[in-house]
DNA sequence: ATCATAATATTGATATATCAAATAATGATT
DNA sequence: AATCATTATTTGATATATCAATATTATGAT
């Protein structure tokens, strides 16, 4: 093959992981725990992990758009994982605290999140992936200039 | 860093090398040629290069939805890019057809696209580059099951 | 020839991505 | 204190992803 049509495949593969492991997750996530997606969970975590960031500072964190992430914690509070308050400080932002019913996700989705990454990584060596990061990391920097 | 915060960062890196290359690619097309997607011109390319496929057989080669095919030939027929007729044969379907102005934005782009990939690589050893083919190959094959 | 089923495409609803514009509050400057 | 730039977030518009439902046509079995 020509370096060109390598990469283009290289290229198509990158999408094609991506989105494979991203339906594989949501579907498995969704069988056991009905109707929040992925990237609310992910949102979720964060939240959990570092409370102190600013919406800002957590749409950087999970590399979403500051838009997307306004929706997300709508969707989240709507669905009773996130409680919305006024911030104490600052009033153009909001105290955003996970319920009871939010933690509790949490603690439950997580060893059907680490199942996935497993699923999804069977059978690969861990030179590899090593290997796999550094190009993808390499790629990250490439592309941010 | 345990094998567990080595899996996370991995699909972390994942998400994120495809979204920063996304950006790049799409900023420098819509720097240089305006209104128009990487993912339209995807399609464009499929149907240009494969003529003889369906709307399904597109989205499998391009690993969208169906509907998702759908809206963006409807895009791409408003641009101009591409004509819609009745099909000879089978009147479920419509005869896609390429225009001249879609056939010259497809010969206008590929530079671009080709210097694209070649930004986003740069650096990259022919070795790893293959061996991270061979990763996504594997979560790809993992996740399809 | 008819009828059930399959194939093809579209549409609707909801979630997310992206960009731009709008709001609102804060901080700095004068 | 009034003004102005900056910061934090929201909203609107458009594109894409996904799932479910629908419409239309084609095909195969009887």
């Amino acid at each position: 093959m020509t370096a060109e049509k390598l990469n283009a495949t290289f290229f198509y593969l990158l999408e094609k992981s991506i989105k494979s492991y991203r339906q594989m997750a949501q579907r498995n996530i969704s069988d056991e725990f009905g109707s929040i997606t992925v990237d609310q969970l992910l949102v979720l975590q964060t939240m959990r992990d570092q409370p102190e960031l600013t919406q800002q500072q957590i749409a950087v964190a999970v590399f979403k758009d500051f838009a997307s992430i306004t929706r997300i914690i709508d969707l989240l509070v709507r669905k009773g994982f996130l409680k919305r308050s006024d911030h104490p400080t600052d009033r153009r932002r909001f105290e955003l605290t996970i319920t009871p019913e939010g933690e509790d996700m949490l603690v439950q989705v997580r060893p059907r999140i680490l199942k996935n990454r497993r699923i999804a990584l069977e059978g690969i060596e861990e030179e590899e992936l090593a290997v796999a990061r550094k190009v993808l990391a390499r790629i990250v920097e490439n592309c941010s200039q």
